[in-house]
Parts: C-alpha cells; sequence; structure tokens
DNA sequence: TATGCGATCTGTAGCCGCTACAGATGCAAG
DNA sequence: CTTGCATCTGTAGCGGCTACAGATCGCATA
C-alpha cells in the first residue's frame, strides 16, 4: 500500500523553492496576514500543506502583475471565501490595469524629454553640459 | 539707497511655496545631506539664501525626472563643483534613461496581460471568475 | 548513538523616499 | 502683550521587503 500520507507538508525552503518566493519574504507575508500560520513540527518548524502552496503561488503572480498587498488582499478574500461576484474581481483588476496604464503615459512622458537632454549633450569633456543647465534653469 | 540687503533669505515655508517641495521633504534632504544647513535666525529658524532656493529646484526638477537620490548627488556634485565632464553627466542620464525604458516595456508586458485577464471576464454575479482562475491555475 | 552541518527559528534593524505626528518654541501683526 | 500661524526637534510609520545575529532543528553519515 503506496501513497498513504506521503506528503509530511513542505517546508519553508521547499515553498521557496517551488513558488520563487524569498524565505524571508514568505515569513513575512506570514506576519502580515497574507498568509495563514502553517502547522509546526515538535520542534517548530513550518509545515505547509498544498493549500498554502497554491496561495502562496497566487500571491506571487499576483505580485508579479504589480497588485499591491492590499489588492491581494482582496482578491485572494474574494478567491477563498467564494462569496464574491465575477464583477468585484474585474474592478479590481480594470482599476489596477488603468493605474499601470497612467504609469506608462508618465514614464513615456519622462522618457521623451530625458532622450532630449541627451540628445542635446555634446558629450565633451568640458564642465558646461546642457543636461545640467536644464535642470538648473528651467522652470 | 534701496537695495541693501533687502532679502534677508526664504523661511522653510518660503521655499517650500516657491518650489513646492513638502517642508518635511526639505528638512529631509538637509538630513541627508542632499541640501547644505542654511543660516539660522537668532531663533534658530532656518534662512535659506538664493544658491539653496536654486539648489533644491534643481533637486525638485531631478526628482520629477525620476532621477533617485543617489543620482542627484552625484548630478550635484558635478554640476557644484563644476569639475565634472559633460561625458559624465551624458552617462547617468542615459543610464536612467535605459532604466525607464526597461520600466516602460515590462509595464506594457504587463498592461498586455492584464487586459487579457479583464476581456476574458464574464463582470457576471457569479463567484466563478476567469481572473481568479488565472491567478490560480497558471505557472 | 553521536556528530556535524545545513535548514530553520525569532527578533530586530535597515533599505528608499518620504510623511505624519507630538510638544515645544519663534516670529510678526494688531 | 497677546494671538496665532510658522517653525523647531525628534521619533515613528508607510510599503514591501531584505539582512543580519544568535539560537535551535533535523537529517545523513561515521
Amino acid at each position: 500500500m503506496p501513497e498513504i500520507t506521503k506528503t509530511r507538508g513542505y517546508a519553508i525552503g521547499e515553498m521557496s523553492k517551488r513558488t520563487g518566493v524569498n524565505i524571508e519574504t514568505i515569513r513575512y507575508y506570514e506576519r502580515i496576514g497574507l498568509l495563514p500560520k502553517p502547522d509546526r513540527t515538535a520542534g517548530g518548524n513550518r509545515q505547509y500543506n498544498h493549500e498554502q502552496l497554491k496561495q502562496l503561488s497566487f500571491i506571487k503572480r499576483a505580485r508579479g502583475l504589480g497588485f499591491s498587498i492590499r489588492e491581494i488582499r482582496g482578491l485572494l478574500a474574494m478567491a477563498i471565501n467564494t462569496e464574491f461576484t465575477c464583477a468585484e474581481v474585474h474592478e479590481i483588476t480594470t482599476g489596477h490595469l488603468a493605474s499601470v496604464q497612467e504609469k506608462i503615459a508618465s514614464l513615456q512622458r519622462l522618457e521623451a524629454v530625458l532622450q532630449d537632454m541627451a540628445a542635446q549633450c555634446s558629450k565633451g569633456d568640458v564642465p558646461d553640459c546642457p543636461i545640467v543647465d536644464t535642470l538648473f534653469e528651467l522652470a
């Protein structure tokens, strides 16, 4: 009879390897209540189950997509309670999308200014630089 | 005989109004050595001169362009000592430009994913959401 | 069974770039 | 002289981690 409670759970290092989330960060997520407190071994080491592994992967992906901890809290609450509506999730997502788009637009304006400044520069070895002038003189 | 030491200097609030930099932030810049320690009145209030006003404006603009404090330190050191070469300034600027461009590219990839997710969503009032599914299931 | 050593533990402090207090003063107008 | 806003110092907090120190755990080998 194989496959009887083969998986005694994952140690924190295992969780880290599987999700790519730093060990310190995993403990940090626990501290701020983003990840539930796992079981402990007799000696006190954390033992995670598959559910918690899935949740950490969720967090990792959401963070990778730039969702804030606060937003992830909201998404997780919905995903776990299953007392949410798809529309609510859609709202969080499009809200986040809008802020990403704003950030892109503002960075593109920035890019244009920096390119301008760089283009005006003679790259000479003299202490007279249009970039410094720009920063000092323009309103 | 007018115009004899008319300008006794700027109080911190005046500096704040003229540059748009928060008062707390001005003191913070002083603390970290980004702005020189100004003169004080007999009572201990800060009194800035025109030079310092210009420098704070410089910092403000550079921050607005996304230069880090560290980068600004470098730019300021060059701008003030005038022992810099234009090429050095150019290097800092193009380095910063490159990092801005990277940030734009990565946000655009993000945007695409978020748009995809949002588009797949039915926006229904059921607890079955492709966005949540995506976050949970995809590698 | 002892030992060695990597993994994990807790707790705390630091990073960046501010921001927000509290509680004590300064200063200028009326 | 009083009123009341401006400013002072010092410290703590934000988000989202990261980096220690110093102690303990747990598993493979001798």
